[in-house]
DNA sequence: GATGGTCCTTCCAGTATTGGGAAGGTCAAG
DNA sequence: CTTGACCTTCCCAATACTGGAAGGACCATC
């Protein structure tokens, strides 16, 4: 099938497609006479597995590894298990952060009034001098 | 002052600075006669609010239009809240999505002995066919 | 005045992950 | 044979910086 097909049936772009071959996270597809990359069900379960890692947030480096750990069948579950613990952990970092923004931020616009005067907390507290 | 003085009083690195006025966020800065970039308390006051605003996660564009509220006495408070709804719309959506790829991941790493043996839920699900 | 060290300058390139679009080749149908 | 859909490569845009190279400026010291 050629790379349209293969990302119909994948949910990953074609464009996206090339690109990961372009970086080594997929071998260089095989070639038509054309030219035109063709793929099999094998590639399509790659793909699969590479959308379902990436909509799960994991960055490409670590769906480079994740699927090292999908072909090695000697591979221990806590490798595996790491990754995903260290993924969870930078959720969780990131949500913390965020969650303290918007607690600040919240606070920020419950004071202000929103209505048609200039006077506002918001500016106020980014322009502050001092800590 | 010079840009290092103004990048260690203000917090924005010097190459941010730079890059800052490259983009137009900054008026571009007054040269010494040795072409140094000269920097003074208003400049540091505006550096300051860029790094606050940026440290609440407002992009750089948002940042961009917060300061243009700051400097117009006669915008309405309602202005300035707009953009910080929306940031925290943006917050909420993302935190969303973090917590709901979480819960999978956790769900996932619970199941996982993360031993010596091969067997993984978390790359049984990656590789999973169908739905 | 030469030297050294620290600061500054510009420019280029890279990070991560695509999306958009141009210019042109391939293929299947009518 | 033409049309239209699909494919190819290549370059640029976006976000928000960060690093480094090559070279100029400035200040203190020998």
């Amino acid at each position: 099938m050629n790379i349209g097909q293969a990302a119909n049936a994948s949910g990953v772009p074609a464009k996206t497609i090339r690109y990961y071959e372009s970086i080594g996270l997929l071998r260089p597809a095989p070639r038509s006479g054309g030219g035109y990359r063709v793929y099999d069900e094998t590639d399509l379960s790659v793909l699969r597995f590479i959308q379902r890692a990436r909509s799960m947030g994991f960055a490409v480096k670590d769906v480079s590894n994740l699927l090292k750990l999908w072909s090695d069948r000697e591979r221990s579950s806590a490798d595996v298990k790491a990754v995903a613990m260290r993924h969870i952990e930078e959720i969780d970092r990131k949500m913390a952060e965020m969650k303290s923004i918007r607690s600040t931020l919240v606070h920020l616009t419950h004071r202000c009034h929103g209505d048609d005067r200039p006077d506002c907390p918001i500016i106020d507290d980014l322009a502050r001098n001092g800590s």
